[in-house]
DNA sequence: AATTTCGCCGTAAGCGGTTACGAAGATATT
DNA sequence: AATATCTTCGTAACCGCTTACGGCGAAATT
């Protein structure tokens, strides 16, 4: 509503000095100071942020940029939580935080396509999930704005990202069913070549499986939902009745796996462990509760906001990955003598 | 990068004219206009979207405000969802959508307190949820932005609000209860009292009892969730042994239903009916899949972005409340020979 | 006492657009 | 042929803020 001009009115000053007094920048006497403090709050007096962006050419804003159909994922929230996390951390700097989607044919255009990331609205990009393409994030940091990736390692760049430990969870996950229930043949139930995050788990599971001298047994399918964890489980049982134990890239998955046991009369634990990946919400109270990795989800975000914020205002330059430990949370569904409420 | 001025210099040209040819203003010969567009496009110029804040005092961008402990809920993806049925419509129309989360000591201190709603960096705002207080809406309307309500009707004030059809899902829900299957002792499971969700959903269930000439058998807990959907179906089973359906105002307390169900012995549906209100993802997934109402948040989202472009855009002035039918959808928790995978 | 230093503050330019106004030339009107 | 009208375009002001620069009086220096 009211502006510099007002405030400098009100007390009779230029507006210049009412700019360094509210900013604290030196040159101005205390009295005086204190004068325009008392006026811009009497007038309810509110920087224009448009106007101050305009001088500064900072905007304070960071795009949270996601493939459409992450968002939200069609079982979880695991993104809008990552988000959750990046809002809480930037709006303590007064950062602020924008959604933007982007359907396949945006994704493959390019940054230089979209007018939100080309029209100087941000300072920086978050980009979200292994679906963005390397060359939209290769051209995206190569535009001048801050980018960071999230759940996204893209190894060969450069680009900062912060990660959760798919590797080393999976293979977690798998050591203990090795080593504290003396499982020897354990299944896998992955998600289709190229998704990152699939490969990944795929990696640890399999150093866990060969590092104990055992035999990797893979299922692959194309997607990673309830479904498709049913149709992988039958398939891996068929395959090989003497499985005890199964491992899946992700809890839907897992979920999956467990009513095709059941259908199978198959039961769990007993009969079958399953582990799962991601620790979503429901995972504590499936049936029974499963025993799954846990990512970090807020965690993630936040960490991500903090190094944007240092690499916007220039304090941080130097590439970097982070990778956040995915801790394996334990619950029935391995063998475990845990109840249904175990820590989460 | 290049500015208006690049663009001018390299045809020839002012900046007004390259103003006004990019912007389809009259007052351009269609030679010089055509010479700016490719101009323009060899530069690869795009408009300063701060600058031409500044001049037209308009942002096009939306705050999506929200309860900070809601996005994302614990168990779902609901309020996300929202947002992305907002960002698919703001985005077409190049609108974009910033998250604000807000803590309880924000929203009690209204947003005269926060300086991203005063600093003229959006246009509107969507508030969402019933958790947004009264107060704090009425003085958001004041302050000369935007607003639209979603997922709270907001009944005692004149703000324009999109809703689900609470009351009428919930009543549906029952009629189909007593109807269809002939249930005649029917319980709601329903949260703490000025939730207003919670109360008209609960409106919805007395309407259709009371319409059948049968008594409301209500339990309220102070939370909905799993857990306390537990608790509340065990104190509605003791009270009334003979009770053989019930309505839980959210899949969570449904679910935790059917968990108290299960350990006391009661089949479902066999001994006992059991719908809830969301249609959360993982409701086709529970066991068995839950019967309950579907909540259209991406249309929610959708229409609500709509709305607040037109009244950003002065097209449209009227106050008016958007009440989206809930429709129920039919899956086996509550008796019908339906297989787990109905239409979600 | 004359000069330098320094603290405080105002003037004005500029950020990159939009737009009211006026000028100039082409065309139409009488 | 003189005047009026229209089209096309440039000049300049403005949006609200930041900041380089210079001025001015008081304090410090010589």
């Amino acid at each position: 509503m009211s502006s510099l001009q007002d405030v400098a009115n009100s007390v009779g000053v230029s507006v210049a000095t009412v700019s360094r007094a509210l900013n604290d920048k030196p040159g101005v006497s205390a009295e005086t100071r204190k004068l325009v403090l008392e006026a811009a709050r009497a007038l309810r007096y509110w920087p224009d942020a448009t106007a101050r962006s305009l001088t500064t050419s900072q905007t304070r804003t960071v795009l949270f940029v996601i493939h459409r159909h992450k968002f939200p994922p069609s079982e979880d929230a695991f993104y809008p939580r990552i988000m959750r996390g990046l809002e809480e951390i930037l709006a303590r700097d007064n950062y602020n935080v924008m959604l933007v989607t982007l359907s396949d044919e945006q994704l493959a255009a390019g940054p230089e396509a979209l007018p939100v990331l080309q029209d100087g609205r941000a300072d920086g990009l978050v980009l979200a999930g292994p679906d963005i393409p390397p060359g939209f994030v290769l051209r995206a940091a190569a535009s001048g704005l801050s980018v960071m990736l999230v759940d996204n390692a893209m190894r060969e760049t450069q680009i900062p990202a912060v990660v959760a430990d798919n590797e080393g969870g999976c293979r977690a996950a798998t050591e203990h069913l090795i080593e504290f229930h003396g499982h020897r043949v354990i299944g896998l139930l992955r998600g289709a070549e190229g998704w990152a995050t699939s490969e990944e788990r795929t990696t640890g599971y399999c150093s866990a499986i060969n590092a104990a001298g055992l035999t990797p047994r893979v299922v692959s399918v194309s997607e990673t939902t309830i479904d498709s964890g049913f149709e992988a489980a039958n398939r891996a049982l068929e395959a090989h009745p003497e499985m005890s134990a199964i491992v899946a890239v992700n809890d839907a998955m897992a979920i999956g796996a467990m009513r095709a046991a059941g259908s199978r009369g198959i039961r769990v634990p007993t009969d079958l462990a399953v582990v799962g990946f991601d620790n979503i919400a429901w995972a504590k109270f499936a049936e029974p509760p499963l025993t799954t990795v846990n990512v970090p989800t807020l965690e993630m975000g936040r960490l991500a906001a903090r190094l944007i914020i240092d690499r916007i205002e220039g304090e941080l330059t130097a590439a970097s990955r982070t990778i956040l430990t995915s801790d394996l949370v334990i619950r029935v569904s391995c063998g475990c003598d845990e109840t249904a409420n175990s820590p989460d």
